[in-house]
DNA sequence: GCCCGAGGGTTTTTT
DNA sequence: ACCCTCGGGC
């Protein structure tokens, strides 16, 4: 890296970004507001302290997303070539699932620890729910799965975990949380939450290791730090106690998941922590016109709990901004489709061209009717593509060959396609485990000794593993493209989805092509891959992500963070609806506004409100609606037309 | 005991 | 639109 770069970056940045960028020692907190180059920061940064000799092995850079990490890592590499091989740009769950594949056995769990999403999670739960005899009426498992989840990401273990005042199963959760923990263990499994857990558990119980990790990210840095919860919150401080070189970069007006568990008063409170630390405030947007900065800030200035800042910018005043109020849904997409094209028109590529709303149902209406119009769109990270069941159910192939202790992925296949196998045959196979203390997979194969199962049933079970331990083999010697396309067709899979000509039954077809087609380009790609890399690629990134060209961009607000668009439509901004009414319920109104901000500030030219008078739930049934209180907040005179 | 189709209850946001 | 349960047919 040479010095004149280095000086081309001063002129790139404006007096107090190049600041953060110089800052290398000592923590640093920058609150940088939507649009003020947070980003560019970050990256900016990240060069400037490999041109100042630092070994780009000792830094690393946390985001939440999969996106901002390839596109910060895409930006970094563009500023410094192959230097930028070496420097871990990661989200938090894939730093710490990278340190747990290296250093898991020192806290007895096995490297080669699969990663449970969030349905394999709920069948988890629902097992042990059954096992419990609970009533899924009285208690749901998603409500579960919430409890554990929170309870994990505050670092509270099953035996610390006490009434905490809005709960009053609490003592059952406490025996559900632990033998989920249980179970997760015995199929050598960590879910999410666990990820960063047990990264914190492996720091806190081996002073050696989290010294070695300090020895190697001397700097940190971390992106949208308002989002961190508590475990994440610990991860970074034990990370930076040694060096003490914390880079947080966020923007408490920006704070949208709460609901998660993140905390607000991690970026609120990091001076507590660090009492050395430098404050840089980012306060001019790039991104916006006027209008639209203006809008935003009209609304998010209503919110009690922030930190006051005043974003300004030199951008043209630009178009105002245009609202519609449409009779139903289905009025409000064509409006948003004619608008479109009127944009297209006048030479506005469609990938320039965002629609954003609360709910992910939202979209099926849009869907339609952009079909019908012609436009190309893509809905971003809704249903996500790896977690549709027939891609789970191809996966859970792979998963069990490579870990044959999953047993969440073995039941999703071992009567799938039917193999006479049924659910009383499986059950006395539980019971026959639980006894003998095996495994389901090891159970399975001493299934002969199982009392009450009919010949059929043994003989069932025993070609069964015969099969699985036949792909077994293969994978020794077929790469995992052709091992994957083998089970495909060798279990039947693929046979069965094309008993029936459905519509339904075809698109499934196309996803598992699709699939195979994404395994054999990762196998190019990767040749010396094995499937446990594959499948921890997959397991921490929830969509394929091709999404670009020439399409417009359907997504929720909470998707649209840390993007911008040209043109943005911010459609169903009604009341119960964005305000939730959940929210309002949990009280997170304050959230919900928030997140409007963040919608509006993703737009650089022009902005589009709409709401719907009429609307249909997710039965098809219809609702009334009235306009959510936030929209009253923009002054009047933002507005083309007013037709409220 | 297994399989499959019919019918009723249910969706906030996501790594 | 998806998941679970239930009951008839094999």
């Amino acid at each position: 890296m040479d010095i004149c770069q280095i000086t081309d970056f001063e002129k790139e940045l404006n007096k107090e970004q190049w600041r953060a960028v110089q800052i290398i020692d000592g923590p640093i907190l920058v609150l940088a507001g939507a649009g003020s180059g947070k980003t560019r920061v970050i990256t900016y940064r990240i060069a400037y302290l490999t041109s100042k000799g630092i070994n780009p092995q000792n830094i690393l850079a946390v985001t939440f997303t999969n996106k901002a990490a390839d596109e910060m890592k895409s930006r970094v590499q563009y500023l410094l070539g192959n230097d930028a091989i070496d420097i871990w740009i990661k989200t938090y769950h894939s730093t710490c699932a990278r340190i747990l594949r290296n250093e898991s056995e020192k806290i007895g769990i096995p490297g080669n620890f699969v990663i449970y999403d969030e349905t394999d999670q709920l069948s988890l739960i629902k097992e042990c729910l059954n096992e419990l005899n609970l009533d899924t009426q009285d208690l749901k498992p998603e409500f579960v799965l919430q409890c554990i989840n929170r309870a994990k990401e505050n670092l509270i273990t099953p035996d610390e975990y006490t009434n905490s005042g809005y709960n009053m199963f609490s003592n059952t959760i406490r025996t559900i949380y632990k033998i989920y923990n249980q179970r997760l263990r015995e199929c050598n499994a960590l879910d999410f939450d666990d990820l960063i857990l047990k990264t914190v558990e492996l720091f806190r119980t081996h002073p050696e290791v989290l010294e070695k990790y300090q020895e190697r990210f001397k700097y940190i840095m971390v992106d949208e730090y308002q989002d961190t919860n508590h475990a994440q919150y610990v991860f970074t401080k034990l990370l930076a106690a040694k060096y003490r070189n914390l880079c947080v970069v966020g923007d408490d007006d920006q704070s949208i998941y709460s609901w998660r568990g993140a905390e607000i008063r991690n970026i609120l409170d990091f001076e507590k922590d660090y009492p050395e630390t430098r404050i840089i405030k980012l306060e001019q947007n790039y991104r916006s016109t006027k209008t639209i900065l203006k809008a935003a800030s009209e609304i998010v200035k209503n919110n009690t709990q922030r930190k006051k800042k005043v974003l300004w910018c030199e951008n043209e005043i630009g178009e105002p901004i245009e609202y519609f109020d449409a009779e139903d849904d289905r009025q409000e997409a064509e409006f948003v489709a004619r608008k479109i094209l009127e944009e297209h028109y006048r030479g506005r590529d469609y990938n320039e061209i965002a629609v954003f709303y609360r709910l992910n149902y939202q979209s099926r209406i849009f869907e339609e009717c952009f079909a019908e119009y012609k436009i190309p769109y893509e809905v971003i990270g809704a249903l996500k593509f790896y977690e549709r069941a027939e891609i789970k159910n191809m996966l859970a192939y792979l998963r069990v060959i490579n870990n044959p202790s999953d047993s969440v992925s073995l039941k999703r296949i071992i009567n799938l396609p039917s193999r006479n196998i049924g659910k009383e045959t499986v059950d006395k196979i539980i019971k026959f485990q639980k006894e003998n203390n095996l495994t389901l997979f090891e159970a399975l194969k001493h299934v002969s000794e199982i009392k009450g199962l009919t010949k059929r049933n043994i003989e069932s079970v025993q070609s069964f593993v015969m099969m699985i331990e036949k792909f077994t083999e293969m994978n020794k010697n077929l790469n995992l493209y052709d091992l994957s396309l083998r089970i495909a067709h060798e279990t039947g899979y693929l046979e069965h989805l094309r008993s029936r000509e459905t519509e339904e039954e075809i698109n499934r077809r196309k996803n598992v092509e699709e699939l195979l087609i994404s395994i054999n380009e990762y196998v190019k790609n990767n040749p010396s891959a094995t499937i446990q890399d594959y499948l921890e690629g997959i397991a921490l990134r929830s969509d394929i992500d091709d999404w670009s060209n020439e399409k417009v961009s359907l997504m929720t607000l909470h998707n649209a963070k840390g993007l911008e668009f040209e043109v943005v439509f911010i459609t169903g901004i009604e009341d119960r609806i964005l305000p939730h009414h959940r929210a309002l319920e949990e009280g997170r109104y304050e959230e919900e506004r928030r997140l409007l901000y963040v919608g509006i500030t993703r737009a650089k030219k022009k902005l589009y409100l709409t709401t719907a008078e009429k609307r249909k739930n997710y039965q098809g049934n219809h609702f009334y609606t009235r306009a959510s209180p936030f929209l009253k907040e923009i002054p009047d005179e933002l507005f083309a037309t007013i037709y409220r």
